[in-house]
Formats: C-alpha cells, sequence, structure tokens
DNA sequence: TTTCCAGAACTGACCGGTCAGTTCTATTGA
DNA sequence: TCAATAGAACTGACCGGTCAGTTCTGGAAA
C-alpha cells in the first residue's frame, strides 16, 4: 500500500468514525486499528487529532466543491440550471453520507476550532453559497425567478437539500428528492 | 438562592457554553464557575456530564413543544394558522438563541447518546413534526395547500426556520424572517 | 543491508467524579 | 423571640482513570 492511499484510508475511516460518534468518543487507537495502520503512523501524517479531523472535514467539503464549481455546461435555463446544481449536491451526499454527516453536524456551530480552521470551514462554504446564488441571481435577472435576497435564499435552498438527506430516511432516490426540492423551492405548497 | 433557581442557573450557564464549544471543550469547572456553584453541586442534581447536556436539551426542547402544542385559538385559515405556527418557533428561537444552537447541533447526529436519551429526544422531535404535519394536512384536506408527502414536507419547513435563523445572521427580526419563510414555502421563487 | 511501518508499551496531563468538611435552613420548644 | 439541633445542601481539594501523543522494537519488504 502506498503512502498516498494509506492516507486517504485513514481519512476515510475517521470521516465514518467522527460523522458516528462525538470527538471525543472517537479514539485515535480506533481509527488506527479500523484504517489497518499503526497509531504512530496517523502522526507522520497528522500533527494531531484536531487536525486529523478537520483534514476529514475539508476533504469532504472541497470534493464537493469542486463538484459545484464545475459547471462546465451553463446555459440551460435558469430552472435546469437550478436543477443540475441541486442534483449535484444531493448525489454527492448520497455518495458520501458519513461526509454528510459530519459537515451537518459540523456547520452546528460557530464557535471553537482553531481559528485557522474556522477561517477556512466558513470560506468553503460561502464558496457553496454564492455558486447557488449565482444561479439564482441570473434567474432573477432572466425574470424567470423572483427573488429578493439571494444570499439568504440559497442558504435556504441548500439546507433543503440537508432537511431532504435526513428526513427522506433512505426511502426516496435521488432523483426523488432532487425532484422534491425544485417543487416546493419553485412553485411553494400553495394550491 | 433557592435550590430551584440554582439548577435553572446550572442549565442556563450549561446551554451557553455546550451551545458555543465541543462537548468534551466543556469542563465541568467551568459550568459550575460561570453558573457560580460548586462543581460538587452539580452532581446533587445530575447523575453525570452527559445527564447535565441531555437535562439542557430537553429543557429547551420541551419549552419549545410546550408552545407548540397549545394553539388553543385554532380555526384561523390554513394558511393564517400556519403563519402563526412559523412564527412560534421563530420567536421561541429568536428569545433562546442558545438552545437553538445546541437543538441544531444536536440534530445532525443519530448516534451516540445512552439509548433512553435517543429515544427520548426522537420522540420529542416526533410531536414536533406532528404538529407542523397536522396543519399541513388540514390544509390540504381544505384544499389550501398541495402537499403530497406531509410528514417530509413538514419537516423540511421547520428546516427551513434553522436556516433562516442562522443565515439571516441578525439582520432580520422576526416578523421579516416568517414573512420569508412563508412567502417561500407558499409560492417558491418562481416569477 | 537499509528503510519503513505496525503496533505494543509507556508517560503524564488532564478532567470527571467523589467525599469529608462546612454552611445554610427549617423546625422545635422554652 | 431566640437558642439549639438536625440534616439538607453546598463546596473544592483531591483521586484515579483515561487517552493523546511518543518511543521503541521486531519484522517485513525492497
Amino acid at each position: 500500500m502506498g503512502k498516498h492511499e494509506r492516507k486517504k484510508q485513514v481519512i476515510e475511516e475517521a470521516a465514518r468514525l467522527f460523522s458516528a460518534r462525538r470527538f471525543d468518543e472517537v479514539l485515535m487507537d480506533d481509527i488506527a486499528q479500523q484504517a489497518g495502520v499503526g497509531k504512530g503512523t496517523i502522526y507522520t501524517y497528522f500533527a494531531d487529532k484536531e487536525e486529523l479531523y478537520f483534514a476529514v472535514v475539508f476533504d469532504g467539503i472541497s470534493r464537493l466543491n469542486r463538484k459545484l464549481r464545475s459547471p462546465a455546461d451553463r446555459r440551460g435555463d435558469p430552472e435546469q440550471e437550478l436543477e443540475r446544481m441541486v442534483r449535484a449536491i444531493v448525489s454527492f451526499f448520497s455518495q458520501n453520507r458519513f461526509f454528510f454527516r459530519l459537515m451537518s453536524r459540523e456547520d452546528g456551530r460557530s464557535e471553537s476550532g482553531k481559528g485557522e480552521n474556522r477561517k477556512r470551514w466558513h470560506e468553503e462554504r460561502r464558496i457553496q453559497l454564492e455558486a447557488i446564488e449565482a444561479v439564482l441571481r441570473e434567474g432573477t435577472e432572466a425574470g424567470a425567478f423572483a427573488v429578493k435576497n439571494p444570499r439568504l435564499e440559497a442558504a435556504v435552498l441548500r439546507d433543503m437539500v440537508r432537511s431532504m438527506m435526513i428526513h427522506s430516511g433512505g426511502t426516496l432516490g435521488v432523483d426523488e428528492m432532487v425532484a422534491t426540492i425544485i417543487r416546493i423551492f419553485l412553485r411553494g405548497v400553495r394550491q
């Protein structure tokens, strides 16, 4: 096993464990064992437990953001564009449930974490929001949407994905989740 | 200071600290100091740190649920009824920011916590959902709403409140937040 | 031979929980 | 009204277990 793969393996197992248990309940010994590496080896990759934790968080969020940032294909109509974006997020989370749970937990706290990490986290979150926001703005300018506060409503949309992931309880597939989100966000529930 | 007040004080300070920092970063010594009681005193109220933590959580959520359960006045039209409910949640959270942050974090994890507490948590959450769900169902039967999956969409609505609280960044008042949520949830953003 | 790593073994800082000692409070009766 | 007493409530120094982080060794691989 190469050095790179080994590190990846540590991050993956750490993600699994951190997503299921509290920070203090996850032991470095557990992570080492699950990842099939020596505990000492982990410390050749990461300075301490906290750094490993944030490596896990940032690994996930930056992979997602890379996806969001590569529209490549733009220029559908605004509604299609919005749907494409929602689908990107939903399918990413479906394939990365551990990261989902972890990030879901992480965004419920504003303090704590060494300032550096806090800053990086907010930066990555901002990128997500701006990607969605851009679509809402363009749609509004094109006359397709009526969005009053694009930043805020982008946040609401993003969190609708979170909500759907948590509450659809694994019964809905990606397509159904996307369809439901888009339906509510675009038309609302009024008859 | 009476016994009851003192216990309340402990819960209040614990809420403040737990909402701002990770479980393991909050020391029993900190809580005792902030609450102005001896550390030992805390252990006359709560068996251990975990029990205190959940006491804080349940104190908040059950106060909220009491509010939701007392409609008292029902029989507005469905849209008014929905707005009344959203306003109840928003204003509760505005007045209980620490609880908000704490609960916000707590609902991002399904494992962990002694089974008893897990169960109680889900029970309280279910009550919330059912209250909202009932309004959606009634509205749908009355022909005012077109809700496909009331339980799921109730969850989405509840989480929209969370989203709004987090992202409106203190710039919006209760009325504006309620109006925005209701607008999006009822009509969506389509022009 | 040399390099690398798993994992056992170790260390000590840290912090949850305890309990002996002290203070507060309610009750009694003179 | 106040002294005396019981025991409930509170305190914080202390204890002991835990676990992050480090070191070391034996053995595999190159």
